[in-house]
This record gives C-alpha cells, structure tokens and sequence, in this order.
DNA sequence: CGCCTAGTTGACAGGATGTAAAGTACTCTA
DNA sequence: TAGAGTACTTTACATCCTGTCAACTAGGCG
C-alpha cells in the first residue's frame, strides 16, 4: 500500500467518523463523506466495498487510534489485586469515551438492521466480555467474590455496568461527570460482587 | 373516527410494529408495511403523515398496549415500604418486556438519525425517570438512602439499572433468565442504594 | 342526485446504494 | 524513454426508498 493509498484510506476513515458521529449512520450519505474526504464516491466503493464495509474499516480503525488495549495493560492487568483492577477497568471509559463515544453511537444505530455492522459489533462486545471474564477470575482466586454470584454472571454485570452505553446515558443525558461515574459505577460494583 | 378508519390504523400500527422488530426501522420501506396491513401505502402517509410518524405512534400505540402504568400502579405504587417498591419496579421489566422489546430496539436504532424517534425515545425516557426520582424520593423519606447518594444520582442509578436496554443485554445477549435478571439487579441496586 | 370521506392507483421528484466502463495522471521498470 | 500497472476520477445507469400530487372509486347520507 503505497503512501497515498493510505492516505485516502485514512482520510475517508476520518471523514466517516466526523459525519457518522455528528449525524449517525443513516443520517448521512456517501458523497458527503467523500466530500470531505477530498475523494470520489467510487474511491471509497474501491477502498471498502460497501457503506458498510467503510463502517466495519472505521471500528477497526477507532479501536487502534483510542489506544484502549495499551490502557488497559498499564493500568487494569497491572493492579496489584482484583479490587483495584476492577475499579481501574472502570476508570477505564471516561479516559478513552470522548474519542469514541460519537462513532459507538453510530455503530450502535447501524447496527439494528445492517448485518456487517452487527457482526463487528458483537465481536467488539465479545473482546470486551473477556477482559469482564479475567476480572471476574481474578476476584474469585483472591477469595473475594460475593456469594451467590459465578464467574460468569459476574463479568455479565461489569460488562452490563462498565459499558460505554452506560457512560453515554450517565453522563450526557443525565449529566454526571466522569469523575461521579468512576466513583458511584466503580462502588456499584464494589458493593455487589466484593464480599465483605 | 369510523370504524373502518380505527381498522385500518390499528393494522399499519401492527404490522409496522412486527415488521421494524423483526427488521429494524432502517431496515423495511413503507411498501412492505402497507401491503402486510392489506393497505396502500399512501393510506400510511395520510393517517400518520411520514415513516416517522407511523414511528411516534407507534411507540404511544405499544405504550399503551403494554399496560405497563396500570402494573406500575398494582405493584410498585402500592408496595408497603421503598424497598419493596425498588423490588417490584425491578420485576416490572419482565413482565412486560417481551411484549414491547422488538420494537424498542428499532426505535433505538431510529432515534440516533430521526429527531422525531429521538423525541419520542426522551419523552419515554423522562417518563422512566420520574417514577425512578419517586422510588429515590421514597428511599430518602424512609430514611433508608445510602449515604453519599442524593435522590437525583440514586434515581439515575435505578434509570440505568432497571431499564429495557439493560434487560435486553443481559437475557437476549449474556443469556440471563428473567428471573436471575431480576433477582441479581435487585441485589446490586438495594446493596447500593440502600443504607445498612 | 350531489356531497363528503376513506382509500386506491399511478406518476413523479429527489436522494440513496451499488455497479460498470472509460479516461487520467503518476510511478516503476525493461 | 516507451510501456505497463496503479490509484483515482468522471459519467452513467439500475434499483430502491421517501414523500407529494392528482385523478379516480366506492359507500354513506342528506
């Protein structure tokens, strides 16, 4: 892939990612895009293959540029008990969510009738749900997962609580800052899961 | 209104909504929906003006079929203390929400590129929320709030926490049953919410 | 009979996705 | 330096969807 390939591959990424964000999946059509890319609408058929193929691109893309994974090693895998991991995956979403948060949203408007976006969707879920599994693990070995609670219906409710559509609904439309949503999320799952 | 008229509003309003569960509101053209309901497709445009429209009443039409407010009113509204009403407006979600959860998910994916879906979405919304603040009031009036929890930030909590959205994830997407969603969503928000 | 109403049919404009073909401009190489 | 390949553009077209308009039909009612 030659310099300019990429180039316009990373400028039609980006221009999809300002318009999906601001306006939604199917808020916006292709020539906008490639408008604002400074690109055809074909290139964009050429690069991608479909509107959605762009959307698929433009997760995989987002994923990488919020830099999340190296977050998380430094800051979750790197706590020196389950406790302090899990409130450090919480801590987690305010950091990377403003990078994000617009194109999640478009992503998550796509996908209820666009199979591609479904798919990517789901794997980014099912990633997401790993990371909730080790936690959960990690509290069970050091002895203090609540009773009544398995490994696996644990990491559902961090996955449920700890979620980037929880960060959405708290902070924008009820207005907590992300500070309150570390703390009050973070005690949420203290108080269930950690025995006392 | 003549009978005639009801008939054939009440069949649009069904078959769009079994067409947009099934398929998302993106996801099928008014075409389709007219000839399930046995009608033109201009009918659709006079009756409820655009695809949006026949949207917005739909969601008043589910609503109101749901009987959720008159359950409400039986159980939550009538419980003998804060705690109890927390309970039962937890155990409302599966009561009703098998009836009503296709077609929330289309206007969820509606609502991020329709303003009209999305003002129906908030007016809901808000509806949710100030039954949510009457629970957190109660909690507060019983003297049973948590310290550290104002009854704006515990009302949002159980808005969060006790909505459809919630419910869909975790029984369509992680497999919960209706009962262990229940059961462990109580825990989390009475372990949180409520002051040993 | 004439009027009103609800609904139908057909046509059309505008915009979207997606495909195809021909042309342009640039680079690399024999 | 001529030719080939690559990246991209332009134009055109098929198809689908929303939304509007106008003309028509059928039934009820004074």
């Amino acid at each position: 892939m030659s310099r300019d390939e990429r180039a316009t591959r990373t400028a039609a990424l980006e221009a999809a990612r300002d318009l999906f964000g601001a306006e939604g999946y199917h808020g916006v059509g292709l020539e906008r895009v490639a408008k604002r890319a400074g690109v055809s609408r074909q290139t964009i058929y050429l690069h991608f293959g479909s509107k959605a193929g762009l959307l698929v691109e433009l997760a995989r893309y987002e994923h990488e540029r919020s830099g999340i994974d190296a977050l998380a090693e430094r800051t979750v895998w790197s706590a020196p008990d389950a406790v302090a991991a899990l409130e450090a995956w919480v801590a987690l979403f305010p950091a990377f969510a403003p990078q994000v948060l617009d194109f999640v949203r478009a992503l998550d408007g796509a996908r209820r009738s666009d199979p591609d976006a479904a798919e990517v969707w789901r794997d980014q879920s099912d990633d997401r749900w790993q990371g909730c599994r080790r936690l959960a693990e990690w509290l069970k070995r050091d002895g203090v997962l609540a009773p009544g609670w398995t490994i696996r219906s644990a990491a559902d409710l961090i996955w449920a609580l700890a979620s980037l559509q929880m960060y959405d609904w708290l902070t924008l439309e009820r207005g907590w800052s992300a500070g309150e949503f570390t703390r009050r999320i973070q005690q949420t799952l203290r108080r269930t899961l950690v025995a006392r």
